[in-house]
RNA sequence: GGCGGCAUAGCCAAGUGGUAAGGCAGAGGUCUGCAAAACCUCCAUUCUCCAGUUCAAAUCUGGAUGCCGCCUCCA
């Protein structure tokens, strides 16, 4: 498949260093806060990587690490007087919560940073032990920047540019603006770990390093997370693990784009982020998967209601599709198939759509163009459903079996249309319902008159009742099983 | 100031040299007691603008304009 590099910024085709395996590293959370959509976005995208690479053949190792220990964390405890520890547990356990209901698989491997502090003072010996990086006199380890030649390479930053907008704050021991902290001398109430250097505890960068290092055999083939760590998270990381090593410390860099609002990034720091779990009191957690997964994973995201609500819409026709084919398949055990084929351009186009949705899928994980080969096979089964010619043979009963075991093959890859088509619908117009303020008794009132007109034969009546319905925002279906009812 | 990205119909959006996927909305039709869903047809001679390369450009090059991101914690 074709992935598009950071370090390169080009489309290249993956070949991971032992073939057939791939050993993935993703940068997770910061526990310090319950997640927001970026950080689903993220999540989304690596966990569709992985699956699609798994499904191509690849033996994957996933490992996406918790960061445990950090100065928000510890400033949120120390508000709200609670151990660091447990504030950290607290939002790993939400985390988890958050990513089961969007279908975002576990990783094979899920390291805290607490765990490995060994592993981190090892690397920072070793670092000094080569000269890339020096103790202060107050007990921080600092990485020596001008020591990496190389360094910036991945975010396209030259160390002069960095130098003149860097700055050394007053009372800092850096021999270089540019040095960061791989090790941090613990100030009072602040959790630390006994190091060669005194009480401390780790620096953000060295986290990752230390982490990847130990349970992924390096260089890793892909490493990723949001565009906005490539600077400085990745290219510190870099300049660690290769300084430590001597060697390239990962193939692949791949970065997703942001969610915005308004065209502006959502963050923590602008305050203009909404929560997963806020967002998922008003819509299906299919459909926020489905919204992320309608652009390109490398473009910005407009996240907005209207966009929710065209993934419903969207996520709606396909599972109405579903519904179809499986009701279909469940008639035909009662009611035989006709002999015949179906026309073999049909067929083609079905293959056809089969072979696009693998196609962009393996063009840099192109999850928008792949979900337009989802709806191409969708109207092409619609209309075989609608044809009294063709719905009835034994061709027809084929390319139903043939439509639902894609369907599971789109949703193992995309996370996706792997409900149970009937009570997905159900559970959308019921959520809807809610979010609409609808009253739920006065619709079954309406209904049940409604019903009643309709066995008088009494037409007039019948439409009363639905005018008043339509006026609810509610539409009513007529289908050979009785009326069902939706939001309009 | 330094570095980078993006600009496609009313809206969302795919598309890295060969003549504009898909979804939503809209118009007409089939079906239906009426509807809805579904299906069929239509809906960008054109891809922010200007130059250039090429037989051929939304796609490549240069420039302009606009929006966004990184350079400080951040998915």
């Amino acid at each position: 498949m074709l992935l598009y590099n950071t370090m390169t910024r080009k489309k290249e085709t993956f070949e991971p260093a032992v073939p057939g395996k791939a050993g993935m590293y993703a940068c997770g959370i910061t526990a310090y806060d319950y997640c927001h959509i970026g950080h689903a976005r993220s999540a989304v995208f690596f966990d569709v990587l992985a699956r699609h690479l798994r499904l191509s053949g690849y033996e994957v190792t996933f490992v996406r690490n918790f960061t445990d220990v950090d100065d928000k964390i510890i400033a949120r405890a120390n508000r709200e007087g609670r151990d660091s520890a447990e504030v950290a547990e607290e939002f790993i356990r939400a985390f988890h919560e958050d990513m089961d209901r969007l279908n975002v698989l576990r990783a094979d491997v899920e390291p805290r940073a607490t765990e490995y502090i060994p592993q981190m003072i090892d690397l920072c010996e070793r670092l000094i032990a080569g000269g890339h990086a020096y103790a202060t006199p107050s007990g921080d380890v600092c990485f020596r920047v001008r020591s990496f030649p190389s360094y910036g390479k991945l975010s396209g930053r030259d160390v002069d540019d960095l130098r003149s907008g860097a700055r050394v704050a007053p009372g800092e021991e850096k021999e270089d603006p540019l040095d960061f902290a791989l090790w941090k001398a613990a100030k009072p109430g602040e959790p630390f770990w006994e190091s060669p250097w005194g009480k401390g505890r780790p620096g953000w960068h060295i986290e990752c390093s230390a982490m990847s290092e130990k349970n992924l055999p390096l260089p890793l083939d892909i490493h990723g997370g949001g565009q906005d760590l490539i600077f400085p998270h990745h290219e510190n990381e870099i300049a660690q693990s290769e300084a430590a090593l001597g060697k390239e410390f990962a193939r692949y860099w791949v970065h997703n784009g942001f969610v915005q609002i308004d065209s502006e990034k959502m963050s923590k720091s602008l305050g203009n982020f909404k929560t997963i779990r806020d967002m998922l009191e008003q819509y299906q957690p299919e459909a926020l998967r489905f919204f992320l997964l309608g652009k390109h994973y490398r473009s910005p995201i407009d996240f907005t209601a209207d966009g929710l609500d065209e993934a419903e819409r969207a996520l709606k026709r396909v599972y109405e599709c579903l519904a179809e084919a499986h009701d279909a398949r469940t008639r035909a055990s009662g009611k035989p198939w006709k002999p015949g084929d179906l026309p073999a351009d049909i067929v083609a186009e079905f293959d056809a759509c089969d072979a696009a949705f693998r196609d962009a899928m393996d063009d840099d994980c192109n999850t928008a163009a792949a979900l337009g080969h989802v709806f191409g096979a969708v109207r092409l089964l619609n209309r075989v459903m609608e044809d009294k010619n063709l719905r009835d043979r034994d061709g027809a009963r084929v390319l139903v079996e043939r439509f639902i075991d894609a369907a599971a093959r789109w949703s193992a890859v995309l996370g996706v249309f792997g409900s149970e088509p009937r009570g997905f619908l159900r559970q959308l117009r019921d959520s809807r319902a809610r979010r609409g303020g609808l009253d739920a008794a006065a619709v079954e009132a309406l209904l049940a008159e409604r019903a009643e007109a309709r066995a008088r034969k009494d037409f007039a009546g019948a439409d009363a009742a639905r005018d008043r319905l339509i006026a609810l925002g509610v539409e009513v279906r007529d289908t050979p099983a009785g009326p069902v009812w939706d939001i309009a």
